[in-house]
DNA sequence: TTGACATATCTGCTCATCCGGATGTAAATT
DNA sequence: AATTTACATCCGGATGAGCAGATATGTCAA
C-alpha cells in the first residue's frame, strides 16, 4: 500500500509527468537530453530523476560517460498506468512540445 | 496539466485510496458507511471526500440527512485510471478489508 | 423551536517537498 | 595524474499538504 501511494506521489508532479511523458515516448534517454528538452536546471532534472527511480517507475544504467534512464514497470499495477499514461500524457501541452523537441535533434545533440 | 497534477495527487494518500476503493466498487456511498468502515475520525474521512471531489474524482448529492458520493471520472484520463484503480485496489490489504468490510453489512447500517 | 445527529469547515501545528546554486563524485580521455 | 564531462547530492529557505480536535451549519423529528 505504502509503494501505491509512493507510485502515485511520483505522478503527482509537473515535471515528473514531463520527464515520465518523454521516457515513455523515447524508450531511454540520457540527463543531458531531457535536461535541454525540458529547459530547467540539471539538479532539479536529477531530483526528479531519483524521485522517479525511487518510486520504482525508472531504472538507470550507465553507458560510457552517460546515464540512461527507462521506464521500466516491474507490476502490474504500473504496467496498466505507463500504457495509460503513454497514450495520454502527449495530450498535455508541455509533454505534447516536449516530445517535439526530442525528436527534433538527434539522441545525445546536447551532451559535449 | 495542472489538473492532471492534482489528480493524481488526489491518488498519492492512503485514505484517499482506500475511499476509492471502496466507491469503486459500491457505486455510491454516505459519509457514515465510510467512516464506520474506515474507522476513522468523521472530519478526517470529510476532509479527503472534499479533496476527491475538488480534484473531480468524485460528485456527492444530498439525500434527506445523508450526503452520498460516488465516483463520476468525467474525461478520458480519469476513465481510464478508473478501470485500473477498480480492478487493483482490491489486492491491496486494507482496500481488501474495507471492501469485505462494507458488503457485510446492508447500506446504511451505519446511520442512526 | 428546540434538541440531536450528520456533515462541513476552521484552526493551529507539523512535516514533506520544492527549488536552484554550490559543491561533490565518478568515469573517461589525455 | 590532471582535466573534463556527466551526473548526484547538499544547503537553506519557501511553500504547501497533512492531521485531528473544535466549532459551525444544516436537517429532521418531537
Amino acid at each position: 500500500m505504502k509503494n501505491t501511494v509512493h507510485l502515485f506521489r511520483a505522478l503527482a508532479d509537473e515535471t515528473r509527468l514531463r520527464i515520465l511523458g518523454l521516457l515513455l515516448n523515447s524508450s531511454e534517454l540520457c540527463v543531458c537530453d531531457i535536461t535541454a528538452t525540458l529547459q530547467l536546471p540539471q539538479s532539479t532534472v536529477s531530483r526528479h530523476l531519483a524521485y522517479l527511480k525511487n518510486a520504482g517507475w525508472v531504472t538507470d544504467r550507465r553507458e560510457g560517460v552517460w546515464i540512461i534512464y527507462s521506464v521500466t514497470p516491474d507490476n502490474e499495477m504500473k504496467k496498466r498506468l505507463a500504457a495509460v499514461l503513454k497514450e495520454l500524457l502527449p495530450e498535455l501541452p508541455p509533454v505534447g512540445e516536449d516530445i517535439k523537441k526530442i525528436t527534433a535533434f538527434p539522441k545525445g545533440a546536447n551532451c559535449t
